[in-house]
DNA sequence: CGCCGTCAAGACCTCGCCGTCAAGACCTCG
DNA sequence: CGAGGTCTTGACGGCGAGGTCTTGACGGCG
């Protein structure tokens, strides 16, 4: 355990090593390092130097243990590189660092019979002070009793913690909005290339297509349901373009558009004249693909931090009343794949 | 610090308390918990059932205190949700977890002035039995001692650690395979769109650009240096554009690649009649993009996997010589963006 | 039949820090 | 000038596990 270099006597330095150089006790130079109150200027320097000259750093694992608290957040992410769980793990990451949380990362894996449970286990034997739920994929309810405050962003399954806060991406509204432009274009009806029903995000786009279908009394075309891939967007292109009719078409995710574009280009419709397309997120290159994709932009940042502030106010103010929070807008961005039908 | 429920008496459970229950001491439950040999089958099971009655969790930082082990394994990520760093990522926790390592992750930021020696001290603080940094950026040298094993995936900075691994992803070779692929064509040289420079990946990929056009005697081009994204790869474009007889240009990544043939596009080129495209990642989109990219594809999964399980050997049977890895094969796949020049 | 090695289990200490309480120094003010 | 605060600091006892040593029980064997 004790590590010694072989030079000699340099083993890491402990608080009570620092306490020694800088004449006071042990638990002046925990004063110091958090923080507290009630330490004279002279002293505080005195530890500081102290500290600097040995190298020290405080040993995370005791203080967990004796304060009770990790000063971390587990985060379940979805084990994908999709543009839209990695961005939401990164504007996580960000803010936690900025609020002074480090992170714990598990991922669910599609197919573990576990699932969120088995993750948010996991959390918990790490031992973490609030759990964030990044888009899950329902797995059923979550049989396991959390003890700190979790975060959901997006739709929730139902499990049992002290507090459970969420954070709505609006995907519904932004499904909504995505179907009313291309309804306001003067399309009769708008198909949908539906994510993986399985994945709560794709389930709310599938339901606010459906509603502002309905709204409008238009019809409801059969879903192609994809798996967020550009195959399977392209999969449900083909399969499209042998169906009489269909002038409109709103992706559940951007790759599955541009998989759909293709496969329609290659049967020789054309985009938008043709064919409408509007995608979902506002992935880097939509704006650059061929034609420039009409979609809805995720203010993916907006919601990590948004939901995090709550979260950390939870952890350390439990009990107060939550700040309010303001809500992220609806963003469509109309570029050239979409366009009125042909009279 | 306890926790009681408003109910009663149900505070989290201990190890002693499960101890108890079964009617052994708590070294036994340990024994148990941790498979150490010298148990008898039935105390054993005693030992289990009572844990799984009461709900006992394993309290890791008491554990990671007593043993100085944690079990788990930091990562300094980019904060990006670029393909290519979000697939590390995840490919990194995937292997993490089925090697029963937990992940830490911090982010560098682009611009923050600590640099990789601020994520990597802060994953020092929190406690971790090894680190991963995954592409970094160079900021020079990383002034923190760091004592446990670390691993590169790209290019090292240098730092002083007992032991640092790296695997290489190769990307020098990839690039020259890339550039090597247009000349074989017949083009007379290469144009490039290099990553931020500060990155050691995009240095390398315009080492590779640059090594295979000299080895041909090609003339080189000026190089045009985007940030990754679409829209640099755009600008590239329109300045390219204006560059006459450029033939063929490799962009360090698909994002850069599909921004750039929009830009051509737009000008009236014809990729790949007038000009070709290789691109670098194989993004999933990269199939269905018009053209279909060549492009390199980087085997992020196995590149993960392969430095991680070196990582967790250095771990855990610290100065035992460390098993010999495959190697990456280089991987290009040609797709519809490049041609042979016109005559 | 006694010696010794192996197995099984427990007592007791340790890990490095934080929380609590107590005590001394110093100040304020009647 | 002394009572009662406020500031500063330290002694001490955990937090909840793992490590080490010890103790018995048991069994093989000369």
């Amino acid at each position: 355990m004790r590590q010694m270099s072989p030079g000699g006597s340099s083993a890491v330095p402990r608080s009570v090593d620092v306490a020694r150089l800088a004449g006071v006790s042990q638990k002046t130079v925990s004063r110091v390092l958090n923080d507290e109150p009630y330490v004279s200027a002279d002293v505080r320097r005195r530890v500081l130097d102290a500290a600097e000259q040995l190298g020290y750093r405080l040993n995370n694992a005791a203080r967990a243990l004796a304060s009770g608290r990790t000063r971390s957040i587990g985060v379940v992410a979805l084990g994908t590189a999709l543009h839209g769980p990695a961005s939401l793990l990164m504007g996580i990451e960000r803010v936690a660092r900025d609020t002074g949380y480090a992170l714990r990362v598990v991922s669910t894996v599609e197919g573990d019979p576990t699932g969120v449970a088995g993750a948010v286990g996991s959390l918990l034997d790490q031992g973490v002070d609030g759990i964030v739920i990044s888009e899950p994929i329902d797995d059923g309810p979550v049989p396991v009793k959390i003890d700190v405050p979790v975060l959901v962003l997006g739709a929730p399954p139902s499990f049992s913690a002290p507090l459970v806060l969420s954070v709505s991406v609006r995907a519904h509204d932004m499904a909504r909005a995505a179907t009313d432009h291309l309804l306001d274009l003067g399309h009769a009806t708008v198909h949908h290339v539906a994510g993986p029903q399985r994945w709560f995000a794709a389930k709310d786009r599938l339901d606010g297509w459906r509603s502002a279908l309905a709204a409008r009394d238009a019809a409801e075309p059969p879903v192609f349901e994809g798996d967020w891939t550009p195959d399977s967007g392209y999969a449900a292109g083909r399969q499209l373009a042998r169906t009489r009719g269909a002038t409109a078409v709103f992706a559940a995710n951007d790759d599955m558009a541009i998989g759909l574009i293709r496969a329609l280009t290659e049967t020789g419709l054309r985009v938008p004249e043709d064919v409408s397309v509007v995608g979902f997120d506002d992935v880097p290159v939509a704006a650059y693909v061929t034609p420039p994709l009409t979609t809805v932009r995720q203010p993916f940042d907006a919601v990590a931090g948004e939901g995090l502030s709550l979260l950390v106010h939870a952890i350390e103010k439990p009990g107060q009343a939550l700040p309010a929070t303001a809500g992220q807008p609806v963003d469509l961005i109309v570029r050239a794949s979409t366009a009125p039908p042909r009279a």
